[in-house]
DNA sequence: ATTTCCATCGTTAAAACGTTGCGAAAGTAA
DNA sequence: TTACTTTCGCAACGTTTTAACGATGGAAAT
């Protein structure tokens, strides 16, 4: 029931909005999240999948209490903590990502680009769209200018804020 | 009679920890801020310096409640948004940092290592201690990768967090 | 000098984001 | 079963940030 639900939410969000990568629908991303937690013997239950399909669903990034409304009108009525705690475990599996300037979370969209190293996170102001943008040599010259302050660094990512194509367009329109 | 009270400050923070630049007065930060605000037609009320005071005062970086709290021990009682227009005010004019991984202020410390380009910010999870480091150069490579994925970006600075030399060393004796 | 204007500030309130503590329930292992 | 660990529900609380509105005070225009 779960994941007919998922899919359910899918088709409406990706239908309304003419999304072009509808054909990964939205089940897909949450069967891929379901393998991360396996691989890495972690519990995919039910809170942490439901809360995950709010964020996948989400064209950009979505604040935790916002995924609380959502499943609120659908009719799951829960928590703050609960929202959170499932936050982290999704973070812990590497499935969704936080954007610390918006105190936001998104899906993880690393299988979009391979696996070829860290990413920049683009999010753009206009439309809160977030791209991941493999950037392994930045984060090594990043990692060096440490190095060379005698600072040890912990980089996970990093986020740049700013324009994409669409809305740069869009602009240059009116 | 501000002017005083910021000297007092000043000694009093750098006295108890033996901060090893404590030749570089607080007073003479705040003029600097004071000068900052001047070039650009802003102006630098009391209650703008109170805050840059607090925030300069501080080894690492501060919470808009913690300014609050210590300026109401000091006899200033404000409410939260007096602190955070006074915040808003000091970031505009540059001569404050916010790090958006603490959700916290630290001051501008350009003047150390001259105006070479944007600075990344490099914050140690041990001291809270932060530095920061020039790197036009990697922000000059994050604006290319931008662009070759159509994507305008708008960086100011970028966030390290790690472990500082004196942390690490410390970590070790244990 | 008086009026006009705008930025600043005070005050009240609430929105947005996140955590603590405790105990129940559900999965895991012996 | 029993014991153990993880997850979840619940209530309250804590932190960070913004909104709305009016008062004040200094600079500029008349």
């Amino acid at each position: 029931m779960a994941k007919d639900m998922t899919r359910a939410a899918k088709t409406k969000s990706a239908g309304a909005k003419g999304d072009a990568d509808a054909s990964v629908i939205l089940a897909d991303i949450v069967d891929r999240a379901r393998s991360a937690f396996e691989e890495r013997n972690l519990r995919f239950t039910q809170l942490r999948e439901q809360v995950f399909a709010e964020i996948a669903a989400t064209r950009g990034s979505i604040g935790a209490y916002e995924i609380l409304e959502r499943l609120s009108d659908k009719g799951t009525r829960l928590a703050p903590i609960s929202v959170y705690r499932s936050i982290d475990a999704l973070i812990e599996a590497g499935v969704i990502h936080r954007l610390e300037s918006k105190n936001s979370y998104f899906a993880c969209r690393r299988h979009e680009h391979g696996r070829k190293g860290r990413p920049i996170f683009m999010s753009c102001e206009q439309c809160g769209g977030v791209v991941e943008v493999p950037a392994q040599p930045i984060f090594d010259q990043v990692a060096e200018l440490a190095t060379s302050v005698d600072f040890t660094p912990k980089v996970k990512f990093m986020e740049v804020s700013g324009t994409c194509a669409d809305c740069r367009d869009k602009a240059k329109k009116d």
